[in-house]
DNA sequence: GGCCAGGACACCA
DNA sequence: TGGTGTCATGGC
C-alpha cells in the first residue's frame, strides 16, 4: 500500500515535470531526420557530440550519397571519417558506422523494418551486440528509429532527475530509466517529447543560465536560490 | 585557453 | 563490478 502510494507519487511528479518543460518548450519535433536510417546514423553521431557538429557530418554523407547500408559499407574507411569529421571522434565513428552496416546485411537483409520487427527485449539485445551501440544509443534507435516506447537516458536525464532528488538508489542506466518505465505509462510519443523536453531544457537552462531564477520547473528549479 | 556536448569501449585492479 | 584513459571537433 505505501508502495502504491510512492508509485502514484512519482508518476505524479515526473507527469508535473513533463507538462511543466511542455509548457515551456512546446513539441520538438524529434528525431531531427528524414529516414529511420539517417536516425541510427544520427545516433552513433551524436555520441558526446553537439548537435550542430552531427549535421555537418550528416550533411557530408548525403552529399557522398552515403546514407544507406549499402553505400556505408562500399566508402573506404578513411574516407567515411573524412565524411564525418565535424563530429569528432572520426575514425571510431567510421567503424562504428561500418559495423552497424555490416550487422544489417548479415542479420536483416538490410532492411531495418526487419530489425524493427523484432520485440523490444530481443531487438534491444541485438542493438547491444553491435560495435559501438551502447545503452543510450540503442535505445535513441529503439525510441526514435523503431517508435517504440523505451525511454532514453541521457547525461541531461541523469542531472535532471538527480537535482530533483529523485535519483535512483542505486544509480546505473537501467535504474534511471526503471524511474520512468514503470511510473509513467509506455506512450511512445510521450517518451519521444519527454526525452527532447529534458535535452531542450539541458541546453537552455543548465548550460546558459546555471542559476537561472526563472527555471520553468518553478519550485522544481534544478539551480533553487542559495 | 578551458570546458562541454543528445557515449562507448578497452583495459586494469 | 567499478574506475580510468582514449577517441576529437567546434561553439562559447
Amino acid at each position: 500500500m505505501k508502495a502504491e502510494t510512492e508509485r502514484r507519487s512519482l508518476r505524479q511528479q515526473l507527469t508535473e515535470i513533463y507538462e511543466l518543460l511542455f509548457q515551456r518548450y512546446g513539441p520538438q519535433h524529434w528525431w531531427p531526420a528524414d529516414s529511420p536510417f539517417e536516425v541510427v546514423v544520427g545516433a552513433i553521431l551524436t555520441q558526446s557530440a553537439a548537435w550542430t557538429n552531427v549535421e555537418r557530418a550528416i550533411k557530408n554523407l548525403s552529399e557522398a550519397n552515403a546514407l544507406s547500408p549499402v553505400r556505408l559499407r562500399q566508402v573506404p574507411q578513411d574516407e567515411l571519417a573524412q565524411l564525418v569529421y565535424p563530429s569528432g571522434y572520426y575514425n571510431a565513428k567510421a567503424s562504428k558506422l561500418k559495423a552497424f552496416a555490416r550487422y544489417l546485411r548479415d542479420n536483416c537483409r538490410d532492411s531495418l523494418d526487419e530489425l524493427f520487427s523484432r520485440d523490444v527485449p530481443t531487438l534491444r539485445r541485438e542493438l547491444l551486440s553491435i560495435h559501438g551501440v551502447g545503452e543510450e544509443t540503442a535505445d535513441s534507435i529503439i525510441l526514435y528509429a523503431a517508435r517504440k516506447p523505451v525511454f532514453v537516458i541521457d547525461a541531461y536525464t541523469r542531472r535532471v532527475v538527480t537535482r530533483l532528488g529523485l535519483e535512483p538508489s542505486a544509480a546505473r542506466y537501467a535504474d534511471f530509466q526503471r524511474l520512468f518505465m514503470e511510473n509513467l505509462p509506455p506512450d511512445e510519443q510521450m517518451f519521444n517529447e519527454y526525452h527532447a523536453l529534458i535535452v531542450q531544457h539541458g541546453k537552455e537552462v543548465c548550460r546558459r543560465a546555471p542559476r537561472c531564477s526563472a527555471c520553468c520547473l518553478r519550485e522544481r528549479c534544478l539551480f533553487p536560490a542559495s
